[in-house]
DNA sequence: TCGCTTGTTGATGG
DNA sequence: GCCATCAACAAGCG
């Protein structure tokens, strides 16, 4: 999702909304067509925010729209020009900015339609649209992670992906970060010692980190993720089998050699 | 036709 | 209240 955000930044931030086109109203939640019109047209595009998966486009005299990827979504930069994709739902032609250059087109693009766009007049309705949301995980330091963590008897997969304790961190980035963190998915939150506590922030710091810089999970051979969809994956460092099964209830890829009990 | 999927929510039951 | 599981939303793939 920083990367949805770095595109809104370079791609529509100081600019004015010219035109709002919904080519699918389906990804439109809590609002009409015509109303997110009138509330965004001639509306100027403030600094962008994210909190976890949600990324905040707020405007400088009117309401913020709200956007929520799903499994699917993407925020794409495009000229005018570009051939438009069959899932492009939403159009913002952008224009007018500070440099004065040429429109441009902000699309949201999205195959399943899981979730999509809010719109919020005030704070209030923000939070409210968020719902519970945990500090996004960027922001979490060693000692927030293990409160977290303290008094938990859930699994310590289903706490990490669980947006109202900790924000951001998907099925894909959870698996990643226990993998790499040697610790197994299925293990009680609160069962994890003060050293597995320390590699599990460690590993998430640098998994996001890493993430943010590539602007996606990365499927390279050497991380869990560019493994987890081979017909009979194997671990990147021991080479062992890889397993699969559900863990609070999303499948899970992980490596029983590594990720010791 | 069925099972599966980078996400979220609400119902249900232990 | 806590936690796990399941279904639903939707679209496409094998």
């Amino acid at each position: 999702m920083e990367e949805f955000r770095r595109v809104l930044v370079s791609c529509g931030q100081g600019r004015r909304i010219e035109r709002v086109h919904v080519a699918d109203p389906g990804v439109l939640r809590g609002v009409t067509v015509r109303r997110l019109r009138q509330a965004l047209e001639g509306q100027r595009l403030s600094a962008p925010k994210r909190h976890g998966k949600w990324l905040i486009a707020g405007t400088d005299d009117g309401p913020a729209l709200l956007l929520h990827f799903g499994m699917t979504g993407q925020l794409l930069c495009a000229s005018r020009e570009d051939p438009h994709h069959q899932h492009d739902r939403v159009v913002l032609t952008v224009g007018g900015g500070p440099d004065n250059g040429e429109p441009r087109e902000l699309r949201y693009r999205d195959q399943r339609k899981l979730q999509g766009f809010w719109l919020a007049d005030t704070g209030a309705d923000v939070d409210r649209i968020l719902g519970d949301q945990g500090p996004d995980a960027l922001s979490v330091d060693r000692a927030r992670l293990a409160e977290m963590l303290a008094g938990r008897r859930r699994r310590v997969k289903a706490v990490l992906i669980d947006q109202s304790v900790l924000a951001g961190l998907g099925n894909l980035l959870g698996d990643e970060i226990l993998w790499r963190a040697r610790i197994d998915p299925a293990r009680q939150a609160s069962d994890l010692t003060a050293d597995e506590q320390r590699r599990l922030h460690t590993t998430m710091r640098q998994v996001l980190r890493d993430s943010v810089r590539v602007g996606h999970v990365p499927t390279r051979r050497s991380w869990l993720t560019g493994r987890r969809d081979d017909p009979e994956p194997s671990c990147p460092r021991c080479s062992g089998p890889l397993r699969r099964d559900k863990v609070a209830g999303r499948s899970t890829t992980w490596c029983p050699n590594c990720q010791s009990r």
